[in-house]
DNA sequence: CGGCAGGTTCATTTCAGATTGAACACTTTG
DNA sequence: CAAAGTGTTCAATCTGAAATGAACCTGCCG
């Protein structure tokens, strides 16, 4: 059996070791996962993995990715809480290191990104109800008024867990 | 001044009235937030707000999406359990609704979705932790075991919330 | 002040993943 | 059996979010 021409979808980092290119991988999957874009991965990854903080320059040059990326990067790691700045001395230039405290991470993450979502869909609906009451046939009428109390139901929930989520998930 | 073009995200739907339109942008939006494709949303999104069963090409019609899109999509649904499918007497054409329980839905998705990144995660994280145990320097190693240390933690975590979170929204 | 180091912005480009649609089963029915 | 009905597959195409990189701020120092 000839060499099947394995998938490629990891990107190798020449200036990374082997151990620092599988722990950015790591993120770079979990990231996408949370549906947020792979060069956050990459970023939160190597800050991560190293024991001294990184500079925007070193990040630019050890991930191979460029000066927009990585400020943008940072900008929302920073956003997320996920990221500390640091002023090294001897230098102007500001370093950046990882924030690994898990409750930190989630309440960003819920905070940053899931919040806007429930609160829009929340709104979504609100002018749904408006509308749901008007139109002829009345079993009609009652099955979508039904469904909107559907909707409104699986919001509750939504904002129910949030806090039980960050409870449970703080170390 | 010019009517200038305003932003334009929302499909319209010709063949659907303003009330489902908005339904399914709702699930639209959802199901992004997911990270699942647009079509899904939209499928799922008429069927939620259907008094009665469709069929597939009700889907392609009045979503205006292709054969392919809509098979695919019901195929995805089913898999979450998130539509029933229902033989409609007086006709060999497979009628779909939508399943509408929370517990359900969650553990679809958590089943479809949720597991298999947990447990591939969890591999990486084993063959790190082969490889985290070379290389000199003591302090470096020593920091690379803690951070792999604590990656193994988050995942415990994971795979901890989970059931309460089926749990918690059980309905 | 002029020049440079550090960082940000944003119009353009790129690319992964979603969508399409024509070809392909398989089943039913005339 | 041919033809029509129903649904699936998958290579080609399209699209929108992410990445790029040059232009642009904003101190800072000589």
């Amino acid at each position: 059996m000839p060499p099947v021409r394995e998938e490629e979808e990891v990107r190798d980092f020449p200036s990374l070791d082997p151990l620092e290119a599988q722990v950015i991988q790591i993120f770079v999957d979990g990231v996408k996962v949370l549906g947020l874009p792979r060069s956050i991965g990459e970023i939160y990854g190597l800050l991560f993995i190293s024991p001294e903080p990184l500079s925007l320059d070193d990040l630019v040059e050890r991930l191979g990715i460029s000066k927009g990326s990585a400020s943008q990067g940072l900008r929302s790691l920073k956003g997320l809480g996920a990221v500390r700045e640091t002023l090294l001395e001897g230098s102007r230039r500001c370093h950046y290191q990882a924030d690994t405290e898990l409750k930190r991470l989630v309440g960003g993450f819920i905070r940053e990104q899931v919040r806007p979502h429930l609160e829009s869909g929340q709104s979504k609906i609100g002018r749904l109800t408006e509308s749901a009451g008007d139109e002829g046939d009345p079993d009609r009428r009652a099955f979508y008024r039904s469904r909107v109390k559907q909707l409104e139901h699986w919001m509750q929930k939504g904002r129910f867990v949030l806090p039980i989520l960050q409870k449970v998930l703080g170390e």
